[in-house]
DNA sequence: CTCCTGACTCCGA
DNA sequence: CTCGGAGCCAGGA
């Protein structure tokens, strides 16, 4: 278990419900831009685990990634139940629904207590 | 050790 | 806007 697995899997479980993060998104926040494929690597290995909530992780198109249809419309059933819309074209607006978590302001938080609505239970433990 | 693969992204056409 | 190709990195064969 490296640094960087351990936080993404912290980050996932800290996006609120009804909302999403991309991939990438969770690599940069994780502190490794180009990290994606590993995030979906840890999604694989540790979703059930660490009882993730893998279904609010998609792609940068703000489209569900998953190959087999039955795990892609079963994630959709979860983002719609909580709230999420998807158009006619099966994919959802990530500027409204996409949860970004400042790069840095986890720490700034964690020194100051004051960070936005919904993000109090997200905070990273230090690594590094 | 090398090769192949993937729930990805970026960038150019 | 869509499409295709190259880049990416860690596991598994």
């Amino acid at each position: 278990m490296t640094p960087f697995t351990r936080k993404v899997i912290l980050i996932i479980q800290s996006i609120p419900e009804g909302s999403v993060m991309t991939y990438g998104g969770v690599a940069r926040a994780a502190g490794s831009p180009r990290a994606a494929r590993q995030v979906v690597r840890i999604l694989h290995s540790m979703s059930r685990k660490y009882r993730l909530p893998w279904h609010r992780v998609i792609n940068a198109k703000g489209m569900i990634s998953l190959t087999e249809d039955e795990s892609a419309s079963l994630q959709q059933l979860y983002l719609a139940g909580e709230g999420v819309v998807f158009d006619e074209r099966g994919m959802v607006d990530l500027e409204r629904y996409q949860y970004v978590p400042g790069p840095e302001l986890e720490l700034e938080s964690e020194l100051t207590g004051d960070f936005g609505a919904g993000a109090e239970d997200h905070l990273l433990p230090p690594l590094e």
